[in-house]
DNA sequence: TTGATTTCTTAACATAGATCAATGCGTGAA
DNA sequence: TTCACGCATTGATCTATGTTAAGAAATCAA
């Protein structure tokens, strides 16, 4: 099996090249960590202090509300990162929490060693950079999406967007980050069925 | 009156000090935009090149959805920034509009002009990423108030937020910002004196 | 000042999705 | 193989908000 952090070398690769200093300062910084499923990166309401590249596994972000109703934010697969952007850069409490929904491998970075990374590999800054801006305008999409599409329609863009989703997590997840109920979720699929 | 530009300046140096030099880099690199009540800063679907600073006015960013529907996102009060950011800097299509709601004055910056203020001035550059973050954290609190709370506590969330908002813009944003009709709204609104 | 236009309110009815309750199904532990 | 438990489905009913339509109130232009 390929290295975990070789993964992520080859990630960063797509848009910049690394030297072997490069890859050894990357390895040095970054650590894994494995979850099993169930567990939690980080918690609502504290700092989250880990940025981590999912290696293996499937995980969701999700924020509890007022009246202890959870909402699933959103989910990450291999390839995707997790972390509280806000939270991890400027030291503010987490929004929302992440869980592994299966045993996971991440490749893990914290604050403090984020900073060192840039000050050695200064094209990492820019190229993060973007990733804040590519998040921000997903999660621009992801808003507009919300207030203008009815369940339905958010439902077939969501398995359009990860078409394994329902392979890999339990309907009542999908639904709640539909922001419906199961039971409506149940009834949705139904009526698709028919209209095939 | 007192110049526009001495607004941003006092703006700016709530957090860094500015020298003489800073200043008149600051006044050559933005420009001063009039807005008549109605008329747009830029469109959904072009490509985003102003980033404003709100001098005096009120204006609203909305959404057009596929089925022509209008959303309103936000709206800018004097001392708020207004831009896509994310077509600002990467130049994708801007993802939403902003219209003036009564006659404006802004400071605009264009993208070639905000590269060479960040050369000159690198201190405003970490200070802008420090507006983008917050930005992201505000968008993230929206979405998060968005999925999990009804009408009237997005309602009763707004006005505490923005005051004066009843006062500045028509009760038709203001429903459409918070995701209802204007004859919703009425309701709601009724419901709340009844209860008092 | 008047008429025209825009905005707001009210009411009757429709609908998407929530809620509540019951049943069915699948999988892992014993 | 069976049991138990978590998950999914279904049906009946409820609720917030949408839809449509009408009129009232406010604003603006002439």
């Amino acid at each position: 099996m390929m290295e975990a952090i070789e993964k992520l070398f080859e990630y960063f690769e797509k848009d910049i090249p690394l030297s072997e200093f490069d890859k050894k300062t990357i390895q040095e910084l970054y650590h894994i960590e494995e979850l099993d499923k169930g567990d939690i990166l980080f918690r609502q309401g504290e700092m989250c202090r880990s940025e981590a590249f999912v290696i293996s596994g499937t995980l969701r972000s999700y924020y509890v509300d007022g009246k202890g109703q959870e909402h699933v934010l959103n989910f990450a697969l291999p390839g995707w990162w997790v972390g509280d952007l806000a939270s991890f850069y400027q030291k503010t409490p987490a929004l929302h929490s992440v869980e592994a929904l299966e045993d996971t491998v991440l490749l893990v970075i914290n604050p403090e060693n984020k900073e060192i990374l840039f000050k050695k590999i200064p094209a990492l800054e820019r190229f993060f950079r973007i990733i804040i801006q590519k998040h921000l305008s997903s999660l621009q999409k992801r808003f507009l999406v919300t207030i203008s599409e009815n369940a339905e329609i958010r439902y077939l863009n969501l398995i359009n967007r990860i078409p394994a989703i329902e392979q890999l997590v339990p309907q009542y997840q999908i639904a709640s980050y539909l922001g419906i109920l199961p039971e409506s979720l149940s009834r949705l699929k139904r009526k698709l069925l028919e209209k095939k």
